[in-house]
DNA sequence: CTGAAAGCGCTTACAG
DNA sequence: CTGAAAGCGCTTACAG
């Protein structure tokens, strides 16, 4: 027995007594093919065991189905949730997810970007801010759809959705405020919206009449261990804080299992916030109070970008999905 | 200025004064053009932007360069290190990784199955277990490389790259009767491999001549929360456990902050153990003792494979890249 | 609602 | 080391 050839559209056109073009429609859009036809075609689909080519369709027609996401890391990353609603909506209407990582490295970015291209993807989604200029015009002059997420750049490349960091980290220091906190102390991941939310989170402050708060920069990717270095490293200033201001979830929960094991009560003696409102927030003793980003909200946003795309429409450059700070034990 | 068609192969091969086909070789293999056309070419591609349409070469050559990696999930699962770097690698080789979320539904994996075959993707490397014979039928009988990591069937669908489960459950029992303790407790996440790895811990603890170990059976995936709901449930048990097994090392981490919290010391009055030689575990205070899978390791040997089968080489059905338990504070 | 035919942009024996 | 030419398996105006 010879390795058979794969059963492709001719024959399934055969077999069904058709042409291959109605074959074509059918697959594609089975409400144009008239029912009988239709249900001849289905038997002739399952009798042949025909598995259309991808490859072939994206060549002879305009769209790939095929969309790259180019985020920095799985590992640890406060994206994962955002992609993972976003492979799954992606998914139910056919469309793949080519994920690419980046790191932090520009070179690796722009690898990553020429081979979406050669790909010939339907859209390049961006998880992850892109400095280079070069890239960004690069990008920009480029027709395909570029959507830039959980940031919202003045100038996007093509379309962004998410929410002003500022905003998030003036939002923080109006609640720590409210709540009689005087002393932050802000432990800030090596990157740009993490950066960018500190700013906006000091701006605020020092213009409520507080005392400059102190800081302690991270590498990303952000975890744990962080956590847990960052208590100690509070010895180091003149006065201890009352509250510390930790970029991520996981940095929170590492600061709070180390203060707990010198004996400090959190927030009694030291309060605590993270971001990303990850499920581990809402599960540790004490619970953190966190900045939720919604992922779905985000894929959802993102299918809608791309359906407006392919029907031609015009979308909004800029999509402010928002956040919210989550009120809980810790802070 | 109308939108300018993209550059092809054929204007890259005229502005060379070369054929397509040369042009085409030396993109795919630089070595084979004598060294002065090559230069004229890379000249050619650089003056006219040319990016090749892998769609195109997918469809004329014989393989994609995409292989696909279907995965439960993304938030919260072990496999991530080893999907990291699965993609890390595979990038660096040109080619590229569509990534599809499973779930634990059989229908689910199904369809993105056929989306993988539809895509005519190089391999399709499968992260979590197969259980429905048909679909493990269905696969062995097309062509397709198909790697199942993680763990290692009896009799894999093509190649396998993982180590025993039950292996591993049994080094974990040989490990804690060596170290005294007497009661163990496991925890035990509704997944085959888990389940496995119970399996071998109990047969090994009981064969030593230990009393039957109590259990408690989690959803999956597993996460922090669990460990503390679990730490809870001890107390519905006739008698304390001397030490916890966990699934993952979320619920080993969740289990220790509940613990702690009602003023438990860890592993003085209560050890726990957990699973996958997260970051975490070496980073939480005390450091978790847990099982090491060498993500890169298994990314190295599918690199490995899928050289092989490039090569029309044959490959060891099995390859097993073992486990190592750490030992640290907490057990 | 359906068919005939051109074309999408490459790769690869084959021949030189 | 290089070129001419066939072919990969679809989609999509165009015409009916």
């Amino acid at each position: 027995m010879s390795a058979p050839r794969a059963p492709r559209l001719d024959d399934v056109a055969l077999q069904a007594g058709v042409s291959a073009a109605t074959v074509s429609r059918f697959v594609n859009n089975p409400d144009v093919v008239a029912p009988a036809t239709a249900e001849r075609i289905r038997s002739a689909i399952a009798a042949t065991g025909y598995v259309p080519n991808m490859a072939a369709g994206a060549l002879a027609g305009s769209r790939s189905r095929l969309i790259a996401a180019l985020v920095p890391d799985i590992a640890q990353s406060l994206f994962n949730d955002t992609v993972e609603a976003m492979i799954e909506k992606l998914a139910e209407e056919g469309n793949s997810v080519v994920l690419a990582l980046t790191g932090s490295d520009n070179n690796r970015l722009d690898a990553e970007i020429n081979m979406a291209l050669a790909r010939r993807v339907d859209a390049i989604i961006l998880t992850g801010i892109v400095s280079d200029p070069e890239t960004r015009e690069r990008l920009r002059a480029h027709p395909v759809t570029v959507i830039e997420t959980w940031g919202l750049p003045d100038d996007p490349i093509d379309v962004a959705i998410g929410f002003s960091h500022r905003a998030a980290g003036e939002e923080m220091a109006r609640f720590l405020r409210g709540r009689g906190y005087r002393r932050p102390h802000l432990v800030v991941p090596r990157s740009t919206r993490s950066e960018r939310r500190a700013t906006g989170f000091v701006e605020r402050w020092l213009r409520d009449g507080g005392p400059e708060p102190t800081r302690l920069e991270v590498n990303v990717p952000s975890h744990f261990g962080q956590g847990r270095l960052s208590f100690r490293a509070l010895s180091d200033l003149e006065e201890m804080p009352d509250v510390v201001v930790c970029g991520s979830d996981w940095i929170a929960q590492g600061l709070i299992v180390e203060a707990q094991a010198v004996g400090m009560r959190v927030p009694d003696q030291l309060a605590v916030t993270g971001f990303g409102n990850l499920r581990l927030a809402g599960d540790m003793r004490p619970t953190i109070t966190s900045v939720d980003v919604d992922g779905s909200h985000i894929a959802r946003e993102v299918i809608r970008v791309l359906r407006a795309r392919a029907a031609g429409e015009a979308v909004e450059p800029r999509i402010d999905v928002g956040f919210r700070v989550i009120a809980r034990e810790s802070a």
